[in-house]
DNA sequence: CTGTTAGCGCCTTCAT
DNA sequence: ATGAAGGCGCTAACAG
């Protein structure tokens, strides 16, 4: 058993040239029947296997899509690879990943090494925003490979996303809130710097000056998403003159944070305080006091925006397609915003 | 601006040849500093970037690894992809992501797919255990190319691994219940074709025996790693005519339906019954009764299977290594099991 | 229906 | 120090 064969190594056995032997095995109609048979047979017999890579340099197409996200390991963003990957898969896609850690510097050092590896698009959750930055998505652009955003993005023309209703999110959060009979709701706001938390953030606002509400800017705690950082926000919040009795957060991390300090602090949830969170993390379905959080369905998002890349992919016609998917978001009322009977 | 440079526009355009500008590029250090300064700065103004694909072709080397993995959008698994990648990332690897969904036939495709995209080397947690499967990883050994297993292994000549030692973690799981003064200790013993899970068994098995304990047969149950078969376990187990007063749950999904269904038929935890998981789920940290878990270190792991790998594809002598690396549990104790103070 | 040729972009002998 | 040539493995255009 020769350990690697090339169409050549089957031309040679068989006494034929290796474009007859690639038409042979591509299913070419100008290929008499029996040759055909035969060279499967021997291509078969010595184990033969097609390089992609040869394919794709001479195609200049690899079949590699490269995604890139902060991390992979949260379940948002695992999930969401998850449906890129299953959507891809079956159109004979690869998926690359790279991770930045939220390092701009990284994310635009990832965007090289995946171009000069020669994928046919990138998928990407954004870090930051800057000038340069937009620049380097520009440079995608005109080579003219699909670049697609995903939960995060940035305005760039010519650029399509899928993205959730953040604001509606958002909204929907602190409408279910004043439903429930809560008269100082307060948000945890997360990074202002990105778009997907400055929406929820809006929502959240917009939600209270429709029903009547005061907005009040001591209720708005900037907090990164951790549960460390809802607990410092907790406290922050227990401690002014007039406490607020609920929080909207824009993470789920940061709103079991509160929770546990709340809880601490002895403040009865939800009779006296309740909390929504944002994200609808595994964890908030498994506690007692389940959380109420919002979900943004990464499995979907994902196979949308693979979805996206294909039809930008497979467009002939070369006009440039702009697509904004924005998915609906879902709130899960759980115990820890259910005052009345669940 | 040029969309697009090869070496050979960048020759053009300096008349000289593809070759010296190559070599210019690779640091070769017979090039005069002269040229190589003009070449680098011409270079840099066309925007040239190397092709990887072609130097892959070239080369043989495509500097991308293959990760097969039963689904990504699980704590563990994207902890370890995460592993992997940041092991992986410096030293110019790029990482490419399968899921075999428990699929044994998408796993082999999966196998073969990755070869035909030439990827210099394969890292694998398998779903399952076959003759015809263990060929496929034969041909793999035999293309000379590194595959690795991590976590759910398999014994087979010539090829590393890198484990937890489960029979440890079950044996430490155990021995704790035990010393909590547990006395009839049932075990929720996941899928035991997979040798994890065998070994978490044994582990069990032998602390009981090994402090004394009888080892019955009815509090060994085959439950898959879900809340479900957790709370279907439990209930099976309660209504034994001599109900168990803890469990070693080889799973924390499982571990967590069996709490649930505990405390939904009012049995006391840990009082009354304690209950150790594994895998260290982030949820079983955060609950307000958070389970006791052994740690498997993913992250760690994923770092040691991209280390082994290194290794192997660096280690220029063609013997063939096999390395067998085993990473040590550490069980983390929570109030699920912790009867004495905290 | 099949063979010949050429080229995708790169690097590396072998010359000079 | 540089150039010319060939080949990694594949397919598509051009011949017949």
């Amino acid at each position: 058993m020769v350990e690697k064969s090339t169409i050549y190594d089957i031309a040679k056995e068989l006494n034929i040239s290796a474009a007859t032997v690639s038409r042979a095995l591509n299913n070419n109609p100008k290929i008499s029947l029996a040759t055909r048979k035969l060279v499967e047979d021997t291509a078969a017999k010595m184990n033969y296997k097609q390089n992609k890579l040869a394919l794709a340099l001479r195609s200049g197409k690899s079949n590699n899509v490269g995604v890139i996200v902060p991390r992979i390991d949260s379940n948002f963003f695992a999930s969401v690879i998850r449906g890129i990957e299953e959507e891809l898969h079956p159109e004979g896609y690869h998926v690359i990943i790279c991770q930045t850690h939220e390092d701009q510097k990284r994310e635009i050092e990832n965007i090289n090494t995946l171009l000069n590896a020669q994928v046919d698009g990138i998928l990407l959750s954004i870090s930051n925003t800057t000038k340069e930055y937009e620049n380097v998505i520009k440079r995608v652009l005109n080579k003219n490979k699909p670049i697609i955003f995903f939960d995060r993005k940035m305005n760039v023309n010519g650029i399509s996303s899928v993205t959730i209703n953040d604001y509606e999110g958002g909204y929907a959060a602190t409408k279910h809130l004043i439903n429930e009979g809560c008269k100082r709701i307060a948000h945890l706001s997360g990074d202002q710097s990105l778009e997907i938390y400055q929406n929820r953030f809006k929502g959240y606002k917009q939600a209270l000056l429709d029903h009547g509400m005061k907005f009040n800017e001591d209720y708005v705690l900037r907090t990164k998403s951790s549960v460390d950082a809802g607990i410092a926000a907790a406290k922050t919040l227990l401690s002014l003159p007039t406490p607020p009795d609920a929080i909207f957060s824009s993470s789920d991390f940061a709103g079991l944070g509160a929770i546990q300090e709340l809880k601490e602090q002895g403040v009865k949830i939800p009779q006296d305080f309740c909390v929504v969170g944002f994200g609808n993390e595994p964890f908030t379905k498994f506690m007692e006091l389940s959380i109420s959080s919002v979900d943004q369905s990464p499995l979907e998002m994902g196979k949308m925006t693979a979805k996206v890349f294909l039809e930008q992919i497979n467009n002939t016609d070369n006009l440039r397609i702009e697509k904004k998917v924005i998915l609906v978001p879902e709130l899960h009322t759980r115990k820890s915003s259910s005052r009345h009977a669940n």
